[in-house]
DNA sequence: TAGATTGTTAATCGATTAACAATC
DNA sequence: TAGATTGTTAATCGATTAACAATC
């Protein structure tokens, strides 16, 4: 099925691709053509075309792509269905609307178990888990073998959690903290998600839009 | 200082630099080459050279580049200092999350309402702000005129809230709804941020590498 | 068969990297 | 002045778009 390497900006938009087809097929839709979904997602019907060519003929000429097949097909390839043990660490503000927002379950992973190190949040039940300290991380990842981990916690105490989760034998992350998790393990992973970014990003482009209007 | 339209994936590693630069400022360094930055920041310093060039000349032959000058000019480039109005759309999980998390004013923003439709959560304090109920909202906008407005709602409630909002003369987004806001609003300034997308992106990069150890 | 649409190759475009002259 | 490092031009690389033959 697939073919080497697929590029990275290929990859991106395969959660996309996904989302989109999920409602078409939900909208009752059988087939559709690569110049249709460009058109609905805003793509080009080439660029779709080499996207799904990465991975193998999912379509058939003169018809088109049957929804359903696709569908499956791509939330094959992002690995949807592995439910890959995870842990969460960080119970604050974000972690716990993480934790309560994001359905693990249907994008690969299975939420087991989340940490923080304040004790005050020891025993608070988020969802079906209740929040561990620490102390029991070491033992929790003999047993449980978690293969991911969600890092919301600050940029200082990262390094050190990062150091001890891969020697725990954790190799992929989501990092929403500020540190570069990339750059001390070339190894992992990563997934980055620096909200602060992303505002700036904004920022950037509203003040551009302001001047532009001046 | 600028240099017609600078590319997309340019704007996108600013904040990244900001940050960088911050850091360093904070560590009490004067001057930086940018072979040093891109040691540090994982970039080749044909990249660094390039980028900022986009913007002018920060820096001085033989010398390198002053780290506090650089980060400020990079933050007006930014418009970190801009404080524009903004309001929050939905404050369930992720909006509160979100409001708490994230420092609006040292980005370029500053929030100043946040909405619900849910009557429960109205008079709600987050912060400063006290969670207002949607009648209030169109009142509010022309009184206070936001810019911006960040969306912690629902797919199915967002094309209808965008509309009103673009109606009041907001401009710019950010996006936590998988609702595809840019399609239907070419001219709004859009910054999505798709947690799922991204998790699923981790689950592709975690079963190839388990696919690679087998 | 004729029409439609894919899969794939070739052309274009844009972004990154390399090289080096300018200059502090 | 000599050494260092930028700013900028040229070369390379990769990603997107266009074109079209293959085929359902």
């Amino acid at each position: 099925m697939s073919k080497g390497t697929v590029s990275r900006s290929v990859i991106r938009r395969l959660p996309r691709y996904y989302r989109f087809l999920g409602e078409l097929e939900k909208q009752g839709l059988i087939r559709i053509s690569s110049r249709e979904l460009s058109e609905r997602m805003g793509l080009t019907a080439s660029q779709i075309r080499q996207d799904f060519n990465c991975f193998g003929g999912f379509g058939q000429q003169g018809y088109g792509y049957n929804v359903k097949e696709l569908h499956e097909k791509i939330g094959e390839i992002l690995g949807v269905n592995m439910a890959s043990p995870t842990i969460m660490i960080g119970a604050g503000n974000l972690g716990k609307a993480i934790a309560a927002h994001i359905d693990f379950n249907k994008r690969g992973f299975k939420l087991i178990g989340i940490f923080d190190s304040n004790p005050e949040l020891e025993g608070m039940q988020i969802g079906s888990l209740e929040v561990k300290g620490t102390a029991e991380l070491e033992q929790f990842c003999k047993s449980s073998k978690p293969e991911a981990a969600v890092l919301c916690i600050p940029k200082p105490a990262a390094a050190e959690v990062a150091n001890l989760l891969v020697s725990y034998g954790i190799s992929a992350f989501w990092n929403f903290s500020h540190y570069d998790l990339k750059l001390a393990h070339a190894n992992a992973v990563v997934e980055n998600v620096h909200l602060g970014d992303s505002l700036m990003t904004l920022s950037y482009g509203l003040k551009k839009l302001e001047d532009e209007n001046k």
